[in-house]
RNA sequence: GGACAGGUGGCCGAGUGGUUGAAGGCGCACGCCUGGAAAGCGUGUAAACGGCUCAAACCGUUUCGAGGGUUCGAAUCCCUCCCUGUCCGCCA
């Protein structure tokens, strides 16, 4: 969440910041403001109401010691008694409605970003040169399904559209981009590997910002009340919920290889061919704890370490800055990393690579100390897809298929499936 | 799922209604001692919120798993929930 201090001290600032965003943040910011007022004055009587009592509480015990009657004092301390439960219940009920508008604020946008929505996103940079054919390349179902790796179908029957079944050498490469991506980020880039529950409770989900606002793209199981990850994220960087780091600790990263759920609520009829959007995927993905005056170099190796991904992958791809008014949530500044898929004929996002400045540590309370004994901080959090798997293998797929349906394997990749080429076998 | 035992500061651990934010120990920081180190000695070691500040100091409030209750006053008594351990049941 955002900083209130920040909204009490800049007000003008920080609303023009949010509203970069979004303009209709403008109500939420007054009503915040209004809301933190009446709060400060309500504890600023309730406590003066507190102080008084606890001396005359104690002017109760050294009366009683000194046998001395003290009932007439008690009788006044039961009637403050009752104004305090009064004015802590106003409290109360100020600070669950700040706290409710606060959860549902989203992340101050970083300066540099563009503005506007997704039509001013700005290509950054561009890696590798889409493949050219001399004859018709095919979408990825019709090269996958012929190759006896995919059955959508039977997705379907178990758990609906969009769900997919893998089999044969299509669950033998999910496998391999797991562990090849999984060695890449642990060996080379010095990620910590961590296998985390696949659920998660509400705290979680609030601290990297699913929650409260989006719990209809979630599942969940609601007897327990607990929910399907939508991404390693939440598991890992609620890791550190609650926690004071040590200097030492930071930088540190940590790699998951995690299916993901999504419910994709109001995406129906979008890209929905295929692997391009399901509900069910498997992804690698890098969470990264920095210092706050880090974070901004952190954002580029880490999204370096996601490309890395791809260019061993040979995969042509781009890398887009979101503006203000399309970046997520939580973020202040993300970089889509965009695969060219040559059989649908588009840039498909693979990996989006995030800082999240000091939200998700304020809302799950992750901190650090500089010295010894200074007092804490808020972390840094960061995260990158370091990538998501079906957009990965449809521009495996597409970009390198043959007249003949077959597929070349890169190379990075042939120790990992065993083979450096995926023909039809009939 | 059932029974029992527990959840106290960075860690261990005392504390069953009145200066207990919390004894004692460990750890950590600083100082003394030493040629240097260890040992020893001394001092200091939680956080959040609010007030006042440029800031700190300072003052106030809150916090002993979470939430509620009893009381003038709760770490301590009562209720609900969560978590951990042990045993039983079930089970990959």
């Amino acid at each position: 969440m955002i900083d209130i201090k920040r909204l009490r001290q800049d007000p003008e600032g920080s609303r023009a910041s949010l509203l970069r965003r979004d303009r209709s943040l403008a109500q939420s910011v007054d009503a915040l403001l209004a809301l933190d007022r009446e709060r400060r004055e309500t504890l600023g009587r309730v406590e003066a109401l507190k102080a008084e009592r606890n001396a005359a509480t104690e002017e109760v015990a050294r009366g009683k010691r000194a046998g001395e009657p003290v009932d007439d004092l008690m009788a006044r301390l039961r009637a403050s008694g009752e104004e305090v439960k009064v004015l802590d219940g106003r409290l109360r009920e100020v600070e669950s409605e700040l706290d409710r508008l606060v959860l549902a604020l989203p992340n101050f946008p970083a300066e540099g970003i563009p503005d506007g929505d997704a039509g001013a996103n700005r290509l950054v940079r561009t890696w590798g040169e889409p493949p050219v054919f001399d004859f018709l390349p095919q979408p990825h179902w019709e090269l996958a399904t012929a190759l006896d790796m995919l059955d959508l179908p039977a997705g379907a029957r178990l758990a609906g559209s969009g769900f997919a079944v893998f089999r044969g050498r299509g669950a033998r490469l999910i496998r391999a981009l797991a562990g090849f991506m999984l060695d890449l980020h642990t060996r080379e880039h010095g990620y910590v590997e961590i296998a985390p529950p696949y659920l998660v409770n509400r705290a979680a989900l609030t601290g990297t910002g699913q929650l409260p606002k989006f719990e209809e793209d979630l599942y969940g199981c609601g007897a327990d009340d607990l929910f399907l990850i939508p991404t390693a994220e939440v598991p890992v960087t609620n890791l550190h919920r609650d926690e004071i780091l040590e200097p030492a600790d930071l930088p540190r990263g940590y790699v998951a290889y995690t299916p993901c759920f999504r419910r994709e609520a109001g995406a129906h009829g979008k890209d929905t061919r295929g692997l391009i959007r399901v509900h069910q995927f498997d992804k690698v993905e890098l969470v990264r704890f920095s210092r706050p005056e880090d974070s901004d170099a952190e954002h580029q190796r880490m999204t370096g370490h996601a490309e890395a991904v791809l260019q061993r992958l040979e995969i042509p791809y781009r890398v887009v800055e979101l503006a203000a008014g399309d970046t997520g949530f939580a973020s202040a500044r993300t970089f889509d990393l965009e695969v060219w898929a040559a059989g649908v004929g588009t840039w498909l996002e693979a990996s989006s690579s995030s800082t999240f400045t000091d939200f998700q540590a304020r809302r799950a309370n992750i901190r650090f100390r500089r010295e010894p004994r200074a007092r804490p901080e808020f972390v840094h959090t960061l995260n990158a897809s370091g990538v998501a798997f079906p957009r990965t293998i449809i521009a495996l797929l597409e970009n390198n298929q043959a007249a003949d349906g077959s597929v070349r394997v890169p190379k990075a990749l042939v120790p990992y499936l065993g083979v450096d080429r995926l023909a039809p076998t009939a």
